[in-house]
DNA sequence: GTATCTGTAAATGTTATAGTTACAGTAAAA
DNA sequence: TTTTACTGTAACTATAACATTTACAGATAC
């Protein structure tokens, strides 16, 4: 799997926590990539009606308003992401044999179904969510530093 | 991911169906790959008691005996199988920035919960389940023939 | 003792993934 | 209207993950 979907929810966090238009070199400069990477994967974002984009001058991303908040499902689907799959197939279907000719297609579905329920599963988190974690996990932080 | 847990659910489904002691080379040849491979993959069911072993002349895989059939669970345990898991990280920790330092981690939460949720429904398909579908795969093709 | 297997490691090819560079198109601002 | 600072996109390069190949020590039947 690629981490596309990383930098999308990365990115998504960022652009709700910060509000306003942010340009895909501050976004890669916090996520850790290169601008070229953010801007591949926003405009996926774009496409989905995820996120706003600026050209020009003073242009950059920005949050789209809503009331709901956005889940990693939609994410996911905006992307095309598959969490499980296998590159490399075994077998052939070629051969005169029931298992060689046929086993890369069960696993194929056993893979698609694995994938089904992660993208079911991500139906109930959203992008508010992770940011509020991250404040709990900010704020935990601090609270062991005053400690000490 | 990589591909051994297609090599050893193949490889068991093989074992089960043909039964008897079955070297790595007719194996690696079932399922399109080299000898060496599967014989990485095996040790580790060996390790775990899915299959028993033999070294020397007339050495190979066996099925282990058993009233109850082996769960991809298991398969996937003995492997230590990440089904869903990034390979990149976001962000870095040392950065001065909720976002930039927490996200990594929450991400692999994520993943780690994905990949649980995996391996639970893994524990609802077995060996035994795959073998009969493949049967029923050949029965089909072989109806469709007849029509023709 | 020889043949044929597993177990394992080291070296090599191959493919997927991320990074880099470049440039056309767009829009604000000088 | 020219400059500046963005996005969108493509082509190329670098790197890391993955699969293959080769090799050989150890085991066991004949």
């Amino acid at each position: 799997m690629n981490s596309d979907f990383c930098v999308a929810v990365h990115s998504l966090v960022y652009l709700k926590h910060k509000g306003g238009t942010i340009s895909s070199e501050e976004l890669a400069e916090n996520i850790c990539t290169n601008p070229a990477r953010v801007r591949k994967v926003m405009a996926k974002l774009k496409k989905e009606g995820l996120v706003q984009t600026k050209e020009g001058k003073v242009g950059g991303y920005t949050c789209v308003e809503q009331t709901e908040d956005i889940t990693l499902y939609r994410v996911a689907e905006a992307l095309d992401i598959r969490f499980v799959e296998a590159s490399w197939r075994s077998g052939d279907s070629d051969m005169n044999c029931m298992i060689a000719s046929g086993m890369a297609d069960v696993m194929d579905e056993i893979y698609l179904n694995l994938n089904d329920i992660c993208l079911e599963k991500l139906k109930m988190v959203t992008i508010g969510e992770i940011e509020q974690k991250l404040m709990v996990i900010r704020a935990q932080r601090q609270a062991d530093a005053a400690v000490r």
